[in-house]
DNA sequence: GCCGTTTTCGGCCCGACTGTTTTCAGTCG
């Protein structure tokens, strides 16, 4: 039992009351819980040994028993009951855009539906608008969304989302005349993620951006179209939400867009303690207990909407409800990494093995982009799939590497290698080979389907080595294809920071390994972190933005990453 | 169901768009 397990649950739970129309502020307290759950950096069974577990923010006593139960017993007997007591079909009619609790109930109650075929044959009959209250339109919106849900895939990578976006920015920016846009959204937290995208737009000709917007190349289907508000759905798949605002509440409203949800309702709980009311227009002090007649005292920008409440402006990346509010009002907020404070790549790789460009393409682009340094990391000996090199080719390559040394000037290449941690966690390399390199990192390609415990002791063993200096990619997820190996991670940090080992977040899009919470708890022990990006060919080292973006949710700061170090200090090391 | 520097009861974040309606409920973000 997990903290995303039981988040479901209790997610779960106010789905069946919100269809059972109990008390709103239950369901809230249920949905808030879950939220607080999954946002936690810590493993729950862990926390409940040492605290209380209503010390959780939205966690009282009758939740803290509940998690209790879940934890002892793996289950729930009151959510068991729940269950029983409502169809099980309304979860999938609730998944269905523009179906809620009212609508599930009503074609649940009058049509006796109980699958999503029946639904959408009914809605094809016709047979749904012949209910009061629901019309032919409601009818073909239903048919809309179940197609809609039948095609929508996984949520879309950051890493595709994000150039998506920019693409989308750029197009409406030579389109129409535009004072300020931006993206929002998770996008601009920067999740690794997103299931839409969102921009925000001040202009003075909304209606022509709506236009625009509404009839761009990638638009397949218009979902909502308003004055000031628009949704499309691409070509692609994923829902883009537009909003138009004017210059005043741009502040506001950028706030409101980026979110999180979460963040902001803290946000204008913050507010409503202060006697002030935040919408996406501004924020507005509230006269005699009503919002109207209030006067606006912010709005234009997000660090006065921040300010207005008492905070120092938050940054995009820790809107996450993770903490950021409270250390915001103790202006104890950390300076966190930016791409500049990088000054070189510890995860690159050569045509020597599986990439694709020469060690001198890949270390001038390095060079091109302001490093002073770039570690030629290619794959070890026993990984054909991936071309590793045997110990005379690795030999070869470092003659090579010290050609180009001499060649390029104000740059060093660091001799490397990603070193295979074999079934029993031996490495792919003598001692004898590793010394001689600058920087060994060492990884797991094979073997994901061991227990957590085998998996966790080969890991442990390579950090004893003690030329391992980095572990790449240490839970071997691949984002919405491969779960993470088992892997006991608290573990793992702590044997990191006892032998020294630094451990990577590795940019590639589908990795970003490890991710943001356990970045964070990582540096809270005191362990180093390197951002890489595991980059194949000489574009892909420009994905370093996706690793500096997980630090940053982490929390990281300049000292708590290698690669902001200087060559010398590096080579001091 | 949670919560408290207006506290142990009575609040609980806020608004746009849509559809089916003549004033609003449902859904979404």
């Amino acid at each position: 039992m997990d903290n995303h397990k039981i988040s479901e649950i209790f997610e779960a739970i106010a789905d069946i009351l919100e269809f059972k129309q109990d008390n709103q502020f239950k369901i809230r307290a249920y949905r808030r819980a879950a939220a607080s759950i999954r946002a936690m950096s810590e493993d729950i069974n862990e926390f409940a040994k040492a605290n209380p577990l209503n010390s959780i923010p939205g966690i009282g006593k009758d939740l803290s028993e509940k998690i209790e139960e879940l934890l002892k017993t793996g289950a729930l007997k009151s959510y068991e009951e729940l269950k029983e007591s409502v169809p099980g079909i309304i979860f999938d009619m609730m998944r269905i855009p523009g179906v809620g609790p009212k609508t599930a109930k009503l074609l649940y109650d009058e049509l006796k539906i109980d699958s999503v075929e029946k639904l959408k044959k009914y809605a094809k009959e016709h047979k749904l608008s012949q209910l009061s209250h629901l019309k032919e339109k409601t009818e073909a919106n239903i048919l809309k969304g179940i197609e809609l849900l039948e095609k929508s895939s996984d949520s879309m990578l950051l890493g595709d989302a994000l150039p998506m976006a920019e693409g989308m920015v750029n197009y409406l920016k030579q389109k129409s005349p535009i004072s300020k846009i931006d993206i929002a959204g998770s996008a601009r937290r920067m999740k690794q993620t997103v299931k839409d995208i969102d921009i925000l737009v001040s202009s003075k000709k909304p209606q022509a951006v709506m236009h625009n917007f509404v009839n761009m190349p990638t638009t397949e289907r218009v979902l909502v179209r308003g004055d000031t508000k628009s949704s499309i759905l691409t070509r692609q798949g994923i829902q883009v939400d537009i909003r138009v605002v004017e210059p005043a509440s741009y502040g506001a409203a950028l706030v409101y867009f980026t979110g999180s949800k979460e963040h902001n309702v803290r946000l204008r709980e913050l507010a409503v303690k202060k006697k002030l009311k935040i919408n996406e227009y501004g924020v507005y002090s509230v006269k005699g207990g009503s919002a109207s007649g209030g006067k606006k005292i912010a709005g234009k920008t997000e660090e006065e909407v921040y300010a207005s409440v008492g905070l120092k402006y938050i940054e995009p990346e820790l809107r996450e409800d993770r903490g950021e509010i409270g250390a915001a009002l103790k202006n104890k907020l950390p300076k966190l990494i930016e791409i500049s404070d990088i000054r070189g790549d510890f995860h690159v790789h050569s045509n020597y093995s599986d990439g694709i460009n020469t060690i001198e393409e890949m270390a001038r682009f390095c060079k091109n982009l302001g490093y002073e340094y770039v570690v030629i990391s290619d794959h070890s000996k026993s990984l054909k799939v991936a071309g590793g090199l045997s110990e005379q080719d690795l030999i070869k390559k470092n003659r090579e590497i010290d050609a180009i040394n001499k060649k390029i000037k104000g740059f060093k290449v660091l001799k490397g290698v990603e070193v295979d941690i074999d079934s029993d966690g031996n490495l792919d390399y003598s001692d004898e080979v590793l010394k001689d390199l600058d920087v060994v990192l060492a990884a797991i390609h094979t073997g994901f389907k061991q227990s957590k415990e085998v998996i966790t002791k080969r890991i442990l063993r390579a950090m004893d080595n003690k030329h391992v200096d980095i572990i790449t990619h240490p839970t071997g997820r691949l984002l919405n294809a491969r779960e993470p190996y088992a892997v006991d991670m608290t573990a793992v940090l702590k044997h990191a920071k006892k032998t020294g080992t630094v451990i990577e977040i590795n940019g590639y899009p589908e990795r970003l390994d490890l991710d943001d919470i356990n970045s964070r708890i990582a540096s809270e022990m005191g362990v180093k972190i390197a951002l890489t990006t595991d980059s194949h060919r000489v574009e892909q080292l420009l994905n370093m933005r996706f690793a500096v973006s997980v630090a940053r949710r982490a929390w990281l700061t300049q000292k708590d990453v290698l690669n902001t170090l200087s060559l010398k200090q590096i080579c001091a090391i």
